[in-house]
Order: C-alpha cells, then sequence, then structure tokens
RNA sequence: GGAGAAAUGGCAGAGCGGUCGAAUGCGGCAGUCUUGAAAACUGUUGAGGGUAAUACCUCCGGGGGUUCGAAUCCCUCUUUCUCCGCCA
C-alpha cells in the first residue's frame, strides 16, 4: 500500500509512475484519495476539538464532584449530552472515510522504480543477463515428464489419485533429488548469512492481507474455512510477516532469512502445454529469502539477492537468463523485479525459476514494519524477497539438459546431496 | 474438548472509576567521572493522528457497552498459564 503523505506531495509524480505500470483510473482513484484524505483530516479536527472540550468538562466534573459541589457538577452534566451525540457523528463520518480511502489505497499497485523499462508485455522485459550456453541435444530428446516416468522419478497420475491433477508424487531417486536440492539451497542460504526458519504453511488473515495476498487474490490461495486459514502460495508470506507490527533496530538492518515451505497455488484457469509435467502445479517445494533493509540500501541489496540467485544457477550448471520486468509484467506490489529463467533444453522454451522483488516500503506499509533511525524517527523499512529456489523447474531444467545416453548426470555440487552421481 | 486464572510500555511489574500515557525496577540512549572500560551518579527513553510549531486527539490483548468521566465496572472474542481428558 502506498503511503498516503507521499500521494499528498507527489500526485504528480504517482500518477505518472502508475502509467508505466499501466495502471487504469490512476487519475481518477488517486484524485479521490486526496479528496478523501482532506475530508478525513476535517473530520477529524472537528471530532477532536469536540472530544477536548467533552474532557475539559469531565475533569470540571471531577474537581467540583471532590469539593462537594454536587449541584454544579450536575449543572454541568446537562451540557454533555449534546456533546456527546456530536462526538458519536464526527466518529462515526470519521470511520466511514477512513474505509473509503483505504478501500481506494489497496487498489493501487506499487509505484514502479524510475529503471523499470516501460513496455506492456512479456516481450517488453529486458534481457540483462545471461550465462551459460544451451545444451546441445539429440532431436529424440525427452520431456522431463517422459523422463520422469523413464526413470521412475515422478508419478503424475498416483497424484491425481491421491489429490487431483497438480500434485505429483515424488518417489525414489525422484524423491532423493527433492531432499537433496532443498538441502543444498538452504546451506547456501545459510552460508550467505540468511537465517533459516521453519515458518507454519497456514496463515490467518492478517499474515494474508501483510504481503498483499488478500484481499485482491483470495482466489489464487487455499483456504481452510473451517477455520478461517490460508495455505501459504510461498514462504514469503509467513517469513515476512515475522516483522509485522514490529520496530526493529536500524542496526540490525538488513534482517536476513530464508526458509524452505511447500507452497499452495490454486492457479485457477490454467491449461495446456504450459502446465504439462513440471511447469505449473498446484503443489510444489521452494526455498525463499527475505530481507529487511534500509530504505537507502534495498537496491544495493536487491543485486545481492540477483547475484545470490544467479551464483545458485551457476553452481547447477543450468543455463539461465535474468530479465528486468517491465511496468506490464510487473506484480502489484514491486517496484522493481528480476525474473530468472532457466533453459528447458527438450522443451526448447526458458522457464521462470525465480523472481527477486523489491517492494520498497509497499509491503511493510500494510505490515507496519518499522525501525527507529539516527534522527529518532520511526520510518517504514524496505522489503524484498526471492526464490532460492522454486523447484520443480529446476528439475525439469536439470533432467532435460542433462539427460546422456548413460542416464541424467547430475551438475558435481548436487552429488553429494544426492548421493549419487546418476539417474539411470 | 472440560474447569479455573490471567492479558498494562523493549522486559519485569504497580495501578481506590476523576489529578494515569500510566509508579517502580531492569534494559536502551546521552552526560559526569575515567587514559579507556566497568561501577556509581544525573538526565532521557512507547506508538499513531494533527499543527508552521505549539495546542489538541487516540491507543493499557481485539470488539462492544455502562458513565459527565474507564487501564480500573459489564458483555463478547482472541491468546496465554494451571488442572483434567485426548494425542504424534
Amino acid at each position: 500500500m502506498l503511503q498516503l503523505n507521499y500521494i499528498r506531495e507527489n500526485k504528480e509524480d504517482v500518477v505518472k509512475r502508475l502509467a508505466v505500470k499501466h495502471f487504469k483510473d490512476a487519475e481518477s482513484i488517486i484524485s479521490s484519495v486526496l479528496e478523501l484524505d482532506a475530508k478525513r483530516r476535517n473530520t477529524q479536527k472537528d471530532a477532536d476539538a469536540v472530544k477536548a472540550e467533552a474532557n475539559t468538562i469531565a475533569k470540571q466534573i471531577g474537581e467540583l464532584m471532590k469539593s462537594g459541589k454536587k449541584e454544579e457538577a450536575e449543572q454541568q452534566k446537562t451540557k454533555t449530552a449534546e456533546l456527546k451525540q456530536k462526538e458519536k457523528e464526527l466518529d462515526e463520518a470519521l470511520k466511514s472515510t477512513e474505509t473509503e480511502i483505504h478501500k481506494l489505497l489497496v487498489q493501487v499497485p506499487n509505484l514502479p522504480s524510475t529503471k523499470v523499462p516501460a513496455g506492456r508485455t512479456p516481450e517488453d522485459n529486458e534481457v540483462v543477463f545471461e550465462h551459460g550456453s544451451k545444451p546441445n541435444l539429440t532431436a529424440d530428446a525427452l520431456p522431463h515428464w517422459e523422463l520422469a516416468a523413464k526413470y521412475d522419478l515422478i508419478d503424475f497420475e498416483l497424484g491425481v489419485k491421491l489429490t487431483g491433477a497438480g500434485f505429483p508424487v515424488y518417489k525414489g531417486k525422484g524423491a532423493r533429488l527433492q531432499r537433496a536440492l532443498i538441502n543444498f539451497f538452504l546451506d547456501r542460504a545459510t552460508a550467505a548469512g540468511y537465517l533459516e526458519v521453519q515458518p507454519p504453511i497456514l496463515v490467518n488473515e492478517d499474515s494474508g492481507y501483510g504481503t498483499g495476498q488478500l484481499p485482491d487474490k483470495e482466489g489464487q490461495m487455499y483456504h481452510v474455512g473451517i477455520d478461517n486459514l490460508y495455505l501459504i502460495p510461498t514462504a514469503e508470506v509467513p517469513v515476512t510477516n515475522i516483522y509485522r507490527d514490529v520496530i526493529v533496530k536500524e542496526s540490525d538492518l538488513p534482517i536476513k532469512n530464508c526458509g524452505y515451505t511447500p507452497c499452495f497455488r490454486r492457479e485457477a484457469g490454467s491449461y495446456g502445454k504450459d502446465v504439462r509435467g513440471l511447469n505449473r502445479l498446484h503443489q510444489f517445494d521452494k526455498v525463499e529469502i527475505v530481507q529487511i533493509a534500509h530504505p537507502d540500501k534495498s537496491y544495493e541489496t536487491l543485486e545481492d539477492m540477483r547475484e545470490y540467485v544467479a551464483g545458485l544457477l551457476k553452481e547447477l550448471e543450468l543455463p539461465f537468463r535474468t530479465l528486468k520486468l517491465c511496468g506490464g509484467d510487473m506484480s502489484f506490489a514491486s517496484a522493481l523485479t528480476y525474473d530468472m529463467e532457466v533453459w528447458s533444453g527438450a522443451q526448447q522454451r526458458w522457464l521462470e525459476v525465480s523472481s527477486v522483488s523489491n517492494f520498497e516500503s509497499f509491503q511493510t506499509n500494510r505490515l507496519k514494519c518499522r525501525f527507529k533511525g539516527a534522527d529518532g524517527k520511526t520510518q517504514l523499512a524496505h522489503s524484498l524477497n526471492g526464490s532460492a529456489l522454486a523447484l520443480p523447474r529446476i528439475v525439469a531444467g536439470l533432467l532435460e539438459n542433462n539427460q546422456t545416453p548413460e542416464g541424467i548426470k547430475l551438475p558435481k555440487a548436487l552429488v553429494p546431496y544426492a548421493g549419487f552421481e546418476y539417474i539411470n
């Protein structure tokens, strides 16, 4: 959520930057917000004045009672009825104005950073880095779902039986590879200074709201109605919400957390070749890195995180590229996002395996995650996160790119974790 | 799941319905002292709104109520603790 006082002071700029995100009605929504904001402040001023008067009278009555002047006290009491009525009306008006402002404000996406390219579609994303060369596979190279069947690594049909489409069952070396990747990612993150946390994978409404999944993306999350809890779509939700309503020490910044969790996404409406095999699942595993950073340093932090993720992909010996997302392709809450895509040799396409974003104060404003600066003032911290990494498409890339007549050869870095060099 | 107790500032812990944003201790910060540190002493130390700055307003787990006036009384929800039951 954007900060109201920023909007108040930078209306033109806000509208201009929202255009980069192709947000419709920016002008009219922002204008309404500002109008309501002015109204709110007026109403509050009136309400405060009434309350001040009522407080004064109440104090006077107290004095009078104490000094035994009961009649005078009673007389004062008669004055209060009208004030109380007024107070009630003003408070209600205030509340409803605040609600209106809030309703509008939650619809407004984050402002893109000035470095964001102006495009509209994924084609307009900017390739900022490429690494590794695409494997020379023969024409009969198999896509990962066929490899998974051939080596009995993943059983998609069994998942359908147990749960439904999009819930694969990993078996044997397939299961072991999952475990290896999770441990590999967690070990690397820990070595890079991230504190490992193991959060709940069900969260309450406040948490869903804090990171912005609620209210707008309610349909994307699995909801446990009986307890009103949500299955997390990413560890970002519980891990970032650790810092909800927290004022951290400036000297503790940046705070670096990582966590492995299963992730659950309803992905309603997806179909076709995009969702074949491991390309898109309802349940998948991911290690997430999250940082709470000083506002002056958050873009350095973002670059650090991007490089950290790139380092993982290099260790996994996967050809990848890094994209800077254009305004039209960025998520609602992000100010700047890098996507990391791995080349999938048999499918002949790029698969997104990580998304690293700086949310600036967009999330922390909702979360009320602040720090006290050197000047003694509390201000919002910046939050960032990135996948490091999401497993399924990594597995897809590993299987497809490394297929040989002898079997699938694992990258060196994974061998100690997996306990085998070849899947055959 | 059943029965009881509780929820106050970073922590601990007071708080007769009016003078309580809240005693006191610890911690934090600043200063004095010291070559430096520790100790001791002095001061300072919650958040939000509002203002040019003051005033002023709100917040003692959440929500509602009683009252001229609520941290204090009532209702309700949530959470925690103790006892019982169940259980990986």
